[in-house]
DNA sequence: CGGCTTTGACCTGCGC
DNA sequence: GCGCAGGTCAAAGCCG
């Protein structure tokens, strides 16, 4: 009795060392899975962060050729206008025409051509001649969602709308605005759907604004996708985001475009894109989303492994 | 209550 | 001179 009794105590005391490794070695195994965890985390980050790298780099590239090939076509649009203006100035009876033309061109792609001197026969019909010379008109198409039947173009100014008018020969009403930023400011804008495609809006800008964007300062903060290169707007744009260029003084233009290439080729451009796309990126939730999807992804392949 | 939008009335220029 | 169409005005209504 008192042998077995002695017996069971020894076997205790070799029992506990025993349980205690094998604890220790639960403990080390939570650890090492635990670090385990971490390195998947750290290295999926860090693929995403280099898919992401690459994508930047590919997308300053893309605004690189793209900023050089607007540049271009502002250059041959220039020159082609001029020869058109020569042409047409030692043949009179081709002007009317090449006025039509220009404007036409002008209307289907966007550009703006400081009018000054050519305009459509809707403008030239109601204004006396000399004071339509001083008057540079543009035209803008701008794109929107088949839904909105608003008249409003974000172009970063404001707007007081002081009209509205259903015009012959197109069922949707023409809004007339004025700018209301500074009082003395005489830029009129008119709105209207184009009668081919009821999701675009033909804005025709009149005048010149003699002070500063409004929202350019918001632009600038980051707080908006708005990228703004100028004052009296050229502008394609979706709803969600607009790009507004300023194509009515081609030199300028020109000039600007190639400052912009340089300051997209200078490392304080390219650290302020990378903190901009952070930026955009930390605050899209989808992002976030999608961040967690792939470590958590990732994570799973490698448990399997 | 102030600012903005709406909308009918009015003005102006052009063609016939 | 008249009619038409585009452009502007201003009172009323709406909204934050």
């Amino acid at each position: 009795m008192e042998f077995t009794s002695l017996l069971d105590t020894s076997l205790d005391l070799n029992a506990k060392p025993a349980l205690r490794i094998f604890d220790d070695a639960q403990i080390l195994k939570e650890e090492v899975q635990s670090d385990f965890i971490q390195l998947g985390r750290n290295v999926a980050v860090k693929e995403e962060r280099g898919a992401l790298m690459e994508e930047l780099k590919r997308v300053s590239a893309e605004n690189i050729e793209l900023t050089e090939l607007l540049t271009v076509i502002c250059e041959n649009y220039n020159e082609l206008r001029k020869q058109v203006t020569e042409y047409t100035s030692k043949n009179p009876a081709l002007k009317r025409k090449a006025e039509s033309s220009i404007n036409n061109a002008n209307t289907n792609h966007g550009i703006n051509g400081s009018d000054k001197g050519s305009s459509s026969d809707e403008d030239s019909c109601k204004k006396p001649r000399e004071e339509h010379l001083k008057t540079p008109i543009s035209r803008v198409h701008v794109r929107t969602e088949a839904s909105d039947l608003s008249l409003v173009v974000k172009d970063g100014y404001q707007w007081r709308k002081y009209g509205q008018k259903v015009t012959r020969g197109n069922p949707s009403p023409r809004a007339y605005f004025k700018c209301c930023f500074a009082p003395t400011c005489p830029v009129k804008k008119k709105v209207q759907r184009s009668i081919d495609d009821q999701s675009i809006l033909v804005a025709t800008y009149e005048g010149e604004h003699n002070h500063p964007q409004p929202s350019k300062l918001e632009s600038t903060s980051g707080s908006n996708r708005c990228m703004t290169l100028g004052t009296a707007p050229t502008s394609v744009s979706s709803s969600r985001s607009t790009i507004t260029l300023d194509l009515t003084k081609p030199k300028q233009t020109t000039d600007s475009a190639r400052n912009s290439n340089r300051k997209i080729d200078s490392p304080e451009f390219k650290q302020y894109l990378v903190e901009q796309m952070a930026s955009i990126l930390t605050k899209d939730p989808n992002f976030k989303a999608s961040l967690a999807a792939a470590i958590s992804g990732k994570f799973l392949q490698q448990n399997k492994a």
